[in-house]
DNA sequence: CACTGGATGTTATAACATATCAATAGCCGA
DNA sequence: TCGGCTATTGATATGTTATAACATCCAGTG
């Protein structure tokens, strides 16, 4: 079973993993048929370089800077592609959004949440395994997506004594 | 290690088991000197009667109807209150709140929520172990408070075929 | 070309949540 | 009992997140 470890918090080379990730998701959208059009890959890019969870409003007002559009629903639009093309994922417990880190298959996301620096740090679950499946298995409960979620404080923020 | 079940999805009698849970979390609060008033004391009533996620707008127009307050705030008050004591919990796929079940020690509760009927169960997880405890410790990170929720079909809506 | 389906443009509104300030009620020590 | 503190409530306004609804455009296909 491939682990998954947590990308997070350490500092990296953002405009090296942007790029990356953009084309690999240029590559799976033409293998899917999905068209990876302006707005949805600018909005991708930027979700990408944020490296944080983006409110809707605030990718808007980036779009709304480039002449993209600047009503609501292009940009829920662009992240409702981008969520079910598994290219982003949306933090419930802060309504919002972050570029997918393991751009890729299918899979079922955990984020952890530093409410010190906002940022936001991507790991996989195996949703069936553990207490959560035991309690759906003895429901009867069929899954269809899982919300994991943990919030808390990120090494550097636990050290700038928040 | 105890065992805590989902005992979402089975019919029971509401009125025994919101009473019980009523007077349990009125000693709760007595015990720990908070104070359980009419506004808050009715709307965890609500919540448990409903035994379902009610959206904050929803228990607002519960609670206008018997002359208990008609503005957001009340409502808000009245939640944020009840969650902080632990006799509710938000379900954060929904924004929306729910009576806590296991009324009593603090928790980490985990959601079984049916998209066919809305109705949720609550189960309890172990926060650090599993995926998540191994990403958070992976990454020295630090957590407060986990949202671990699965969406998908109750054994009554997959049989009605949805 | 004409048709079809996805994508976009635009307006409006629904749904969820909080800031702020004034008024009141319960509590506790002097 | 008085005074002061804090929690709670009342009320208005506003901020934030998300979707409905409908028109238009545009690319690919028969």
């Amino acid at each position: 079973m491939p682990s998954a470890p947590a990308i997070g918090f350490e500092r990296h080379d953002h405009s090296a993993c942007v790029r990356t990730t953009l084309s690999q998701a240029e590559a799976q959208c033409a293998a899917k048929g999905l068209r990876l059009t302006p707005v949805r890959r600018r909005t991708l890019e930027i979700l990408l370089a944020e490296h944080r969870a983006l409110g809707a409003y605030d990718l808007l007002a980036h779009l709304a800077e480039e002449g993209l559009g600047a009503q609501p629903p292009v940009a829920y639009r662009a992240l409702d592609f981008l969520v079910k093309a598994g290219l982003a994922h949306k933090v419930e417990a802060l309504n919002a959004y972050i570029g997918c880190a393991h751009a890729g298959a299918d899979h079922a996301p955990a984020f952890l949440i530093c409410r010190g620096c906002r940022s936001v740090a991507e790991a996989e679950t195996q949703p069936m395994q553990g207490r959560l499946g035991d309690a759906a298995r003895a429901a009867g409960f069929k899954i269809e997506r899982t919300v994991v979620e943990a919030e808390g404080l990120c090494p550097a923020c636990q050290d700038s004594g928040a």
